[in-house]
DNA sequence: AATACCAACTTGTATATACAAATATATTTT
DNA sequence: AAAATATATTTGTATATACAAGTTGGTATT
């Protein structure tokens, strides 16, 4: 698109060297001045996508220093899993992910639990279910479905970073706009408890989200549930 | 503080008649150039306020009508509950809140959960616990600490419009400015059981919160037990 | 060697201006 | 009365400029 405004092209490009990892943890970005003169742009308006980019939490800005990103690394998109005991208390933890069922193009569930759009309905959704691992324990079985429009070659294609969100923004300029999560606490069924490998009625966190994309009618929509016995889920 | 920064008392000011009810729902604020002479500021720094006020979720703007304050609602501190069933789905609920223990200041528990900076250690905290009722069914039991510095006079005036936040940003001017969080679903104890009115053993959802403010130190911290059988938490 | 100082560079705040694009309102035409 | 058109208003994007304020690194002084 060559009718984008100035400031989003810069955003944009600045947003995915830093998502792919040219720019990384800690890593200065070029000054105001020197980005003005690489985009032909004036320095008002390269702080105008700086700004957004400290919004989306990419980067932190600091005067007289600069522009420093920022690498979030939730580890599971957007949440992120603490360890509960003392001895990991504050620490981030490595999971692994299990796909238990890859992404496969399916119809939409006839009384899927959240409202659909016309245009998604229609167009069927991409299924997969994930175990997250940590110290050889599952942890948390999660099932996502994403509307499958402007997702060509989703399938096929692997992950960036093994992230969803990373792949949708690289892969596919897709961002998420908005986060509808919802939080209860449920006893595990026999199913849950198998996959989790803990007693059935133990407590489990069920959390349902639906995140809204800058693509309209795309949705992504999740069913997770966690074992928090040794664990915490951040937000 | 005349030393303050001309968008900053923009800011303050127009948040300060939005929270306040000045401003409600829906209305408009005046336009950028009828704010720009109010202030005798230029419009950029106007808007360098409203682009404030808009990430901070009070108001929405749009091209060719106006600064649209919005309304958040969010019932009970930046969580909200939604009922369950079929009949409320989508639908805010009203929360009733009954005071257990009124705020009252004391000293912190020597082995609290969350690591305290060494000036609002000493400086002690204050402390209330709250049922929250919805339809006469206990739903959540909320205890809260809140460090006691800046607060001169909290502990005998009443909530501004019964909310926390709002009584912090109208009274002493301290907003919120990151939420720490962290879930997770246990059974409920004898004593939780008896609060919730629910049977021991059941699942119970746990939300531990610190809350940063714009006062360096001032932290507030909360941890929540919510009977999630009808009502959904959400963030 | 340690300190003080200065210069260069960075982001922060602010102004004045211009035109684009979306919306709302008034006016004219049908 | 309804529809089309024009006008005013409002936010969005962009430029060029100026000075303030925080950081860094080199230079001169002690």
């Amino acid at each position: 698109m060559s009718t984008e405004v100035g400031y989003i092209r810069v955003q944009k490009e600045l947003r995915k060297m830093i998502i792919s990892g040219e720019y990384t943890d800690g890593d200065l970005l070029p000054s105001e001045n020197k980005l003005s003169i690489k985009y032909g742009l004036s320095r008002m308006t390269i702080r105008n996508a700086l700004k957004n980019l400290e919004i989306e939490g990419l980067i932190y800005r600091h005067q007289g220093k600069g522009s420093i990103v920022k690498n979030k690394k939730k580890s599971i998109e957007l949440l992120s899993i603490k360890g509960f005991t003392e001895i990991m208390k504050g620490k981030e933890v490595d999971i692994n992910t299990i796909f238990i069922q890859n992404p496969e193009v399916k119809v939409w569930d006839k009384d899927f639990y959240w409202n659909l759009e016309e245009k998604e309905m229609n167009a069927g959704c991409i299924h997969f279910s994930r175990v997250r691992v940590m110290e050889e324990k599952s942890i948390m079985f999660e099932d996502t479905f994403i509307s499958n429009i402007y997702l060509e070659r989703f399938c096929d294609t692997s992950f960036v970073n093994n992230s969803l969100f990373d792949t949708l923004i690289v892969n596919h300029n897709i961002e998420i706009t908005k986060v509808n999560q919802k939080f209860r606490a449920i006893s595990a069924s026999a199913e849950l408890a198998k996959r989790l490998n803990i007693k059935k009625g133990n407590p489990i966190l069920e959390i349902s989200r639906k995140l809204s994309t800058s693509k309209s009618g795309l949705h992504i929509f999740s069913f997770a549930y966690c074992n928090t016995d040794e664990f915490t889920i951040e937000t």
